[in-house]
RNA sequence: ACCCUCUUAGCCCAAUUCGGCAGAGGCAACGGUUUUAGAAACCGUAGAGUGUGGGUUCGAGUCCCAUAGAGGGUACCA
């Protein structure tokens, strides 16, 4: 019988399927195992075989956990809503919900095919309504909540009120919003509705607050940090500016401390944690007030306001301020710029404003700044200090103003350097430095200059600083954290209605019974010509509540990370009509035991995650404060692209013969290993090349296509360039360009034209990104159909560890499949002579026998356990696919077909080639599909050797084996080495000084 | 600029928490069997001293220091 790969995959899809084998079961007396892949995106291109790579090894896990008797939980979602959908509606006019779901369909085909063991019927989309109807909730359940410092968590906004009315926000210890004004008890009792909605949006966790954003206007929305990359968009690459707009957003900063804690609980990759905490960007300082010399220029704009505020990490530095800058969109900008300096402030101000993330980032060596023309006194020593104005001060960061020591902190330096302004030195370093070109910015050295801080080294100083400044009561101790809140809203069509209506220009929440909000049907997905989000064109889209009226919903949407940050409980309870699951549910499955995903979701949804499961814990509704704790990264799979060498004919063919070269409409391409022996390099643009190395080429053109025009015997010498070609890869095998594909590839390349070596048209190839545009993308679909699903999943193992990023290759793949087809031989060894099977497909009945296996088998067998189990619990899954190589050729060594031993070995591949193992499970006589089966354990007697070749080292260099009992003592091998006549030649009489012996390792001895 | 990861045969990769004979596997190569030929299959052969320089050790691919190269992440964070 043949191995029919077609065949036996199809089956078993459809019997999985029918039989809901991998269903799992809300309550079990099995323990549980979570495992879970990060939620994709259906993105219309579909998958290729960078995509499984994680699936894959979730999916083994998933099978081997059930082997090992757990009740496995293992779902599969989309994060249905997106930018991409929408751009394509925009674009064409086709409703986002229409192109979603035929995506959808395309991943869910492409999944199924690769056979994995996901529960379908717990599948999430975060587009349907019965699903945002809860992330909708949530929202609702963080908007009425306020973060409490004094319990270090989040609270019901009942309680903030409560405190409100009986003592203002006086003692209230809350994150809320720096600019939060102070009020007593009877002025939240004067204040109007709106005065009280606005106080308590200071502290609402979901707020809604003017904020500077990633505008892009390109997309006609605001984009997170994490979807920014070089100052453009992620997606589209379009540029991106930053605007001051009012937006919903989320108080993650209140979590910054727990998120940053929690890193230390998980069992996550150590760069993985590492760039959370840079994110995080927790930093200990001072803040320092620095009183603005004279009176404001603008005071009637605000009066009160006579400081500036800064933060430092360098206290210690205090008496080396020479300047005070401020980001240009500081408050405080226009109020201390004199009438003077008016016009170039304003001008500096407006130029930077408006430059793009993309311009500034650009230049960050580019310095640029001015003055405003006003002072600050320094608070020590009562000198007047200027106050500058520059873009390298970061509104968003710390108070959005700096105190400059330009001798000791490098951006100073060079916004001094570059304005000729002062460089105080207050700081002996311990080391040679020229202060002249750089600054001296380790926490390292003696103050000098610093009045009450000479002499002290800087930890001592730093601590001294604070005490002064904390005396002086003109600042105090502060953290910092780079975390920002997270913008929460966009103007756009394709994503969750945010359940908020406005009545008198208040926000409101829906009530439950209210949600889902459904989004509405719009003509376009445009934003209006004013300007507004695209539901704003919603017909007759009003909130109507009961007791009458008729209001104004939210217009912007949720962002993409909303309905990812909750997904994951979902699955524990996917149809839920009354909660977003259930507390016995959620309980029982409690947090993700295995996660897999990519590394690109390290700071955007790993983060967002975390914070919404540590804010639901903070209300009672979970029990856990991470959602996952054991998290892998699976590398990136690279394409490899390959090239064709194209000559341009005019630079082969002089003017002369102009008209032939034109009539001559043949391509001509060149095998990449002709190129490099004439010439030497693949890079040949506008190339000056000799007359030489040009009639080689023009003289093997010529030999092998004897229809090219004849070349002006004096022609004059034109730049020779041949252009690289990107080529699909699909019609390459192993850099061979196959010729006849090629030509029919393309129209223009129908009368193609090659200058061979040695018969072959050889490729060049390079290893980048996967994507179509480089035509290196190659679909899971194809591989499966030429070899089969269980081929593909061993091979994409193989190809080496998981966490590493790898280039797609498929020149080791008739190796994996061939594995598979041995492994099935093994099955059918012909019953005549104990030989082989004939390969070809002779129709011979599965033939295993009962017999007692061998001591050799049995130690095959057992080697093999222990090595998979041991693979599969560290994640290696591409030693275990060679280990399984191994068996299977020791086994066919042995010629061996005994059920002992071939029966726990399709237990083991299971996970990984799970349909060719169900196969001949069922074909060994077995009713019940084989997932379930008990994985064997390795029994250690069969492994044990009775003897053992203890390499002889002298010195470390090893030089003979001595074949020994495994059972001696340590004693017992040295008289025996030693009595040994080999050894004693080595020794040359003399006597060791030493002899190490490690039992059933090595023998070394030293001289 | 900073942080993280990696570097072993022509190529992909092993050598496990805890240093102990550098190789178990696959591709490619070479030789053979089968085949009209090709493909496929099967059997067999050969091939590196671990990027470089130093150190610790009886012993280093493995640990430490320095350095080079490749990949990834972050980026004016005071």
């Amino acid at each position: 019988m043949e191995y029919n790969f077609t065949e036996i995959e199809k089956k078993w899809q459809k019997y999985w399927a029918t039989h809901k084998t991998f269903k799992a079961e809300d309550s079990s007396i099995k323990p549980k195992y979570y495992v879970l892949d990060m939620f994709p995106y259906p993105s219309g291109a579909g998958l290729h075989v960078g995509h499984p790579l994680g699936y894959i090894a979730s999916d083994i896990m998933a099978r081997y956990k059930r082997h090992k008797g757990f009740n496995v939980l293992h779902p599969m979602g989309y994060d249905s809503f997106g930018l991409p959908a929408e751009q394509y509606a925009i674009q064409t006019g086709q409703h986002p919900k229409i192109t979603t779901e035929q995506n959808i369909a395309r991943y869910r085909e492409q999944m199924d095919k690769i056979g994995f063991s996901f529960d379908w019927d717990r599948e999430v989309r975060t587009s349907d309504p019965e699903y945002y109807k809860w992330t909708q909730w949530i929202f609702i359940q963080i908007f009425n909540s306020w973060y409490n410092k004094n319990s270090d968590k989040a609270e019901n906004i009942s309680s903030l009120i409560n405190e409100f009315e009986a003592n203002g926000n006086t003692n209230v210890n809350a994150v809320c919003d720096d600019y939060t004004k102070q009020f007593t008890a009877a002025d939240w009792k004067a204040f109007s509705e709106k005065e009280k909605s606005d106080a308590l949006m200071h502290y609402r966790i979901a707020y809604l607050g003017e904020a500077y954003v990633n505008w892009c206007p390109a997309l006609g929305t605001v984009l997170a940090n994490d979807e920014v990359k070089d100052g453009v968009s992620e997606r589209g690459g379009h540029p991106v500016e930053r605007k001051l707009m009012k937006q919903w957003s989320m108080r993650i900063t209140a979590y910054a401390q727990r998120l940053l804690d929690g890193l230390e609980t998980l069992d996550w990759t150590e760069s993985l944690k590492e760039s959370q905490r840079y994110w995080i960007g927790r930093s200990e300082g001072t803040s320092v007030k620095f009183k603005i010399h004279g009176s404001l220029s603008h005071p009637e704009v605000n009066t009160n306001l006579n400081e500036i505020e800064v933060f430092t990490t360098r206290p210690d530095t205090i008496f080396g301020v020479s300047f005070v800058t401020l980001a240009p969109e500081h408050d405080l900008v226009n109020k201390v710029t004199t009438a003077e300096q008016l016009a170039v402030v304003e001008e500096y101000v407006y130029v930077s404003k408006n430059r793009s993330e993309r311009e500034r980032q650009a230049d960050v060596t580019k310095i640029s700044g001015v003055f405003t023309g006003s002072y600050v006194e320094h608070p020590f020593t009562g000198k007047q200090i200027p106050i500058w104005v520059g873009d390298y001060v970061l509104a968003g960061y710390g108070t959005g103003a700096v105190m400059a020591v330009p001798a000791h902190d490098e951006r100073d330096h060079k916004f001094a350097k570059h304005f000729g302004l002062d460089l105080p030195q207050v700081i002996t370093p311990n080391k040679e430095h020229d202060f002249d070109k750089d600054a001296w910015g380790e926490k390292e050295g003696t103050l000098i200059n610093s009045d009450f801080l000479n002499g002290l080294e800087v930890k001592a100083a730093i601590k001294k600083a604070i005490e002064e400044i904390e005396k002086k009561k003109i600042g105090c101790k502060k953290i910092n954290f780079r975390l920002r809140d997270a913008v929460f809203g966009r103007q756009r069509y394709w994503g969750e209605p945010i359940p908020i209506y406005y009545k008198n220009d208040i926000p409101y929440a829906l009530s439950d019974n209210e949600l889902p909000l459904v989004l509405p049907e719009v003509d376009k997905y445009l934003p209006t010509e004013d300007g507004e989000p695209p539901l704003a064109r919603a017909k007759d889209w009003k909130y109507r509540p009961a007791e009458g009226g008729e209001f104004e919903y939210e217009l912007s949407t949720m962002p993409g990370w909303a309905g990812s940050s909750w997904y994951f409980l979902r699955y524990m309870d996917a149809h839920n009509g009354s909660e977003f699951a259930s507390k016995k549910l959620m309980n029982y499955w409690n947090n993700v035991d295995l996660y897999i995903g990519g590394s690109e979701h390290a700071t955007g949804h790993l983060l967002y995650v975390r914070f919404w499961t540590k804010f639901l814990k903070d209300l009672g509704y979970i029990n856990i404060e991470e959602p996952a704790q054991k998290l892998i990264n699976q590398g990136m799979i690279q394409g490899r692209s390959s090239f064709v060498y194209r000559i341009k004919l005019a630079s082969i063919i002089p003017l002369a013969n102009v008209e032939e070269r034109i009539n001559y409409d043949k391509q001509v391409f060149i095998s990449k290993n002709i190129i490099t022996k004439i010439f030497g390099d693949l890079k040949l643009e506008g190339v000056k090349a000799d007359n030489v190395k040009r009639d080689t080429l023009y003289n093997l053109i010529k030999e092998n296509i004897p229809d090219f025009p004849d070349k002006d015997a004096e022609g004059p010498l034109t730049a020779l360039t041949i252009q690289t070609l990107n080529v699909d890869v699909n019609i390459v095998e192993n850099d061979i360009l196959d010729i006849e594909k090629f030509r029919n590839w393309r129209e223009e390349y129908k009368t193609a034209e090659f200058i061979l070596d040695d018969g072959k048209y050889i490729c060049g190839y390079e290893v980048e990104k996967m994507s179509k545009s480089k035509y290196n993308v190659v679909s899971p679909d194809d591989i499966g159909e030429k070899f089969g699903a269980d081929t593909l999943r061993l091979y994409e193992m193989f190809l080496g560890p998981l966490e590493q990023s790898k280039p797609w290759n498929t020149n080791g793949i008739t190796g994996v499949s061939g594995f598979l087809k041995k492994l099935w031989r093994l099955f059918f060894l012909s019953p005549a002579g104990g030989g082989v099977a004939n390969a070809t497909g002779e129709d011979i009945a599965i033939n295993v026998t009962d017999s007692e296996p061998t001591k050799g088998e049995l130690k095959t067998l057992h080697k093999t356990i222990k090595k998979i189990t041991e693979d599969i619990e560290r994640f290696s899954f591409n030693t275990s696919v060679s280990n399984f190589m191994i068996c299977v050729n020791e086994l066919t060594e042995a010629k061996c077909n005994k059920r002992a031993i071939l029966e726990p070995l399709l237990i083991c591949l299971s996970p990984y080639a799970p349909h060719i193992t169900e196969e001949l499970w069922s074909l060994l006589g077995h009713k019940e599909s084989i997932a379930l089966a008990p994985f064997p354990m390795h029994n250690e007697e069969y492994l044990v050797d009775d003897s053992f070749s203890y390499p002889i080292s002298f010195n470390g260099k090893m030089r003979l084996n001595i074949e020994l009992p495994a059972t001696l003592s340590v004693e017992e091998i040295e008289k025996e080495v030693m009595s040994r006549e080999e050894v004693q030649k080595y020794l040359e009489g003399k006597t060791p000084k030493k002899i190490i012996i490690v039992p059933k390792k090595i023998v070394n001895i030293v001289i």
